[in-house]
DNA sequence: TCTACGATCTGTACCAACTACAGGTGCAAG
DNA sequence: CTTGCACCTGTAGTTGGTACAGATCGTAGA
């Protein structure tokens, strides 16, 4: 299943170059527990290996799709107990999806309003202006 | 001319009831300048009037318009100042509906691969999903 | 071997934009 | 007179990071 390469022990700063990621981040998502307790060297540097960087490209892409860490915690909880199922994971996602689609119909309607009024705007140097009328309403 | 006609004094809660803003948001927003320290009683408690209630609806119509604390504080210099002009409040409108339709942008993308990936789904009580797949990969 | 430099370590502070709470006063009703 | 609420202040917590200070580690050059 997992391929490791004998060599490809990394530090936190190849870390962040394989995924990515911000240097800090990385020690954040570790304070949070989304990220492991990494084995330390002698010194006390974390080493990771290739299940860190996949875990960590887990973590962005579901950040990147619009999830909040408390919900890629809940992911991680799944599949690290090995207890997911496929209409599990489906259901999380479509609860999700219904948040981003509420966004979405927010901003469109914050698009009209502020399209609208702008529209109504003279554009010239006066005082007076619809979007400011607007606003006062 | 009574005190109570026209004159309508307001006490933070008051305030707070007539617009529908939290209570310590009204604080916060002394705090942070956008809206003035109000005058006080005897006691040192704030009293508030149709002017601050016009104010505050002002900040929170823009704020419900995905205007940043910045944005608001802006408009405020140009409408206290009274230089603001018809086509400075326009192009200040149109740059942030630029960035407006970014982010429905963004999560119209957001929104495409979530529902398309979910859709693979068997729903089935089993570990493997591509949903999972995705965020893998 | 000494030294300089970069990488790493830790804790902590900072950002937006609020929200909440603790601990203290004021004031009016019962 | 006491109860109880509204108000006051400062400060901490929220989410999701980002940044910095000061200490230590590890290695390459002189």
């Amino acid at each position: 299943m997992s391929i490791t390469n004998t060599g490809t022990a990394l530090m936190r700063a190849g870390l962040a170059r394989e995924t990515g990621c911000n240097l800090e981040t990385i020690r954040y998502y570790e304070n949070i527990g989304v990220m492991p307790d990494p084995p330390r060297t002698a010194a006390g540097h974390r080493v990771y290996d290739e299940s860190h960087v996949a875990r960590l490209r887990f973590v962005m892409r579901m950040r990147e799709l619009g999830f909040t860490l408390e919900e890629v915690r809940g992911f991680l909880a799944l599949t690290d107990g090995g207890t997911q199922t496929c209409a599990e994971v489906r259901d999380r996602t479509e609860a999700h999806l219904v948040g981003v689609r509420a966004k979405i119909a927010d901003l469109q309607r914050i698009e009209r309003v502020l399209a609208e009024t702008a529209a109504q705007c003279s554009g010239k140097d006066v005082p007076d202006c619809p979007v400011l009328d607007a606003l006062a309403l």
